[in-house]
DNA sequence: AAAATATTCAAATAGTCATTTGATTTTTGA
DNA sequence: TCAAAAATCAAATGACTATTTGAATATTTT
């Protein structure tokens, strides 16, 4: 129906994506979508309203795409779950597709002072933590839980983090971007076991 | 002598630390020194070489007090040597002094698209990262240098990183800090030799 | 078809910021 | 001491941005 609304907030995903919020300007998606300069206000009542709508939206391909469950059962053995959740992050980062836009637009917007994330942020990604935090008090003591969980999102997103600046030579091809996960999954297990006292 | 233009590096150093290069403005960084809005072109010709100079003097300070050597002999053990160097970084994510504001710059400036950084991170920080280069190479294969380098720089600036947001339990106390650092260092060398074949 | 509603549009508004300007004051060096 | 250089100052400039406005156009409803 309400195709330029549509089309305007698939516009923002991949903007906000490439640029973050502060440097996506309201000109340039309405300019990209084919909008005109009002039509962002008029339709979401404010550029951080449809930085809010892109986030949700984004998140919910992410997670339809590489869910964080891995489709295992229920019953899994933990270890296969949390090697499930990492992996998922880490196929997140390295899709460079709609899937990978939700974890581009956290890593380039969470870390800049005065972004509107961390409120949305709190809405929007207990569902993920909370899962996340079940599963590692099942194999580490509560005391070293923040640890864990802060030693697995680092380690999971580091292509995001530090690739462009830290790591021109980061896997390209599918193989050989498997091959990465498959070692960083591994590393971030063992890591996880460490902590262990 | 000059001590106008001292006191505004200074002054930089700590806003920029606080708020990333982005959302430093030189009104700010003048007022804040006592200084007139223009002192700052006048003295460094820029906002960004007054920022290029904050981030060179801020390097210095972090590394004169925490060096990524520990004071080790160059014949200390590799392992040894790499703990080192993790434990430097990490102890400079809790140093809220002067020690601590080169991480906290490069933390809140380095993810933002646009930023000057890459292009000055290039000239102050080989220095560091060709030294972790050369101890990485006598524990790994050449194929997983770069993974190597991006798991130990991800964990031992993950206090950053994620701190605020991710993690308002961390550790405030420095027993707490020490013994997170400790965990936080182990869990860097499990992870590091894990990833060899 | 006619009225009501929704959408698009170009232009204007108001705010922020880095940088420049040109005058004024302070410091320096012969 | 006294001219020249350095430093400070308030105000202006120019560029960029989100948001608003009110008219024009399209769509839906009655």
């Amino acid at each position: 129906m309400s195709s330029a609304k549509d089309h305007l907030l698939e516009t923002a995903i991949r903007i906000f994506s490439e640029r973050g919020f502060r440097d996506t300007t309201i000109a340039d998606i309405s300019r990209v979508s084919g909008a005109n300069i009002a039509a962002v206000n008029y339709h979401f009542g404010s550029k951080e309203k449809l930085f809010r709508a892109a986030l949700c939206q984004s998140y919910q391909t992410a997670e339809s795409i590489h869910p964080v469950t891995g489709n295992l059962p229920s019953d899994a053995p933990v270890g296969d779950r949390i090697a499930a959740f990492s992996r998922a992050l880490l196929r997140r980062c390295f899709d460079s597709g709609p899937a990978g836009d939700f974890d581009r637009i956290m890593s380039r917007t969470l870390p800049v002072p005065g972004s509107p994330l961390p409120t949305i942020f709190e809405e929007v990604n207990p569902l993920a933590l909370d899962q996340l935090n079940l599963l590692l008090k099942q194999i580490l003591p509560g005391a070293v839980i923040s640890q864990a969980r802060a030693i697995l999102i680092a380690m999971a997103t580091t292509p995001l983090t530090y690739g462009e600046v830290l790591n021109p030579d980061f896997p390209r091809s599918p193989e050989e971007i498997e091959d990465f996960i498959s070692r960083q999954v591994h590393a971030i297990n063992t890591a996880l076991h460490a902590l262990a006292p």
